[in-house]
DNA sequence: GGAGACATGTAAGCGGTTACATGATTTA
DNA sequence: TAAATCATGTAACCGCTTACATGTCTCC
């Protein structure tokens, strides 16, 4: 249920609308947490029954801007202290990496080839997010940063790791045919 | 919808029952594609409806024996080769580092540290893990080997990544009095 | 005969995605 | 005045989790 504290995190940098949320989760958090636009609205008016939030004013348009309450920060410090971030285990990537003995062996190199081509990718789509973000002082730019260097490092990691992988497949392949071989 | 292809993948080693894959998912897949005994039984029905598996035994206990037909290889393979894997962004890990700053600096650091530590943790858990697996050259352990080697790396990144974390922040609360000394 | 493992299933609820639906305001 | 943007909301569906429910077989 991390979309609520995402909603009230950004709302604890000052007042905002759905609509404004909204771009915030588009742009700065798409690559942490992404959220849809129904999913938002819908939070929104939970967190405030829940009186985490309160609407502070009414605009143009239907605008309503949000705004956190004592309640909605001691409930944002408790997550963010109390709570053991969930570890994510699923991956459908290393799934399929164990079963590719399903395919011929050139076909599971090129699944590998292809992630360290995606991690590439990726790496190189992060270093130009990161030029074109401002150098501000400001919070939220500097963990941005702390943030954007886990992703900088992760791509690394697994450009590595697919290098690493392309090697070991060619090892074992090495291995079978020499001992294909012996056999015959 | 990858849980599917996660039955499919491990039937393609050979007939199973639901009851044989759930120890599998428990055993080996935790790490990668965990699952639960509802989602499982339910799953292997609609495989079976959509032809991709079918029960080739029936022993005690009402166990059935489930292979994959043709049908379900060729859509195995399919999603091997033709589906690109999702990129997983989510992280709630990631999205408490943005809201650090609601924190106090030794909150937010105890917060980071918190991160070293379970990294850490991770690694060793992942090393006593890979020392218990036999060292076969089976294709299961061949790959799975490959994706071991997958977490440690992950550990290790997000070990080093939490390191530099925390000296930055540092860095950052140091320019911070740095700046207040000044203005004082 | 009881405990523990084997074995399969259903139901309620939750968070998330996609699609639908509506309307006001600003700007070219 | 038409297009783009601003702005909020609902509904259907899907995958996953947790809990419930039932029954069989083996071994001590």
């Amino acid at each position: 249920m991390s979309l609520r504290h995402a909603a009230l995190g950004l709302l604890a940098h000052g007042p905002a609308s759905g609509y404004d949320l909204l771009r915030i989760f588009q742009q700065s958090l798409v690559n942490v947490w992404p959220a849809t636009q129904s999913q938002l609205y819908a939070e929104l008016g939970r967190l405030a029954d829940a009186g985490l939030v309160t609407v502070v004013a009414e605009g143009a348009r239907g605008r309503k801007e949000y705004a956190v309450t004592d309640a909605g920060r001691a409930e944002l410090r408790h997550w963010l202290t109390d709570v053991e971030p969930t570890v994510h285990r699923r991956s459908d990537m290393l799934l399929r990496v164990f079963f590719l003995d399903q395919l011929a062996p050139a076909d599971a190199e090129s699944y590998l080839r292809d992630r360290l081509a995606a991690a590439i990718d990726r790496h190189e789509d992060l270093l130009r997010i990161k030029e074109a973000i401002p150098t501000d002082a400001d919070a939220l730019a500097v963990y941005g940063r702390i943030a954007m260097e886990w992703g900088l490092r992760f791509a690394t990691m697994q450009r590595e790791w697919a290098e690493w992988a392309i090697k070991e497949l060619a090892k074992a392949q090495e291995k079978l045919t020499a001992g294909e071989a012996d056999a015959g």
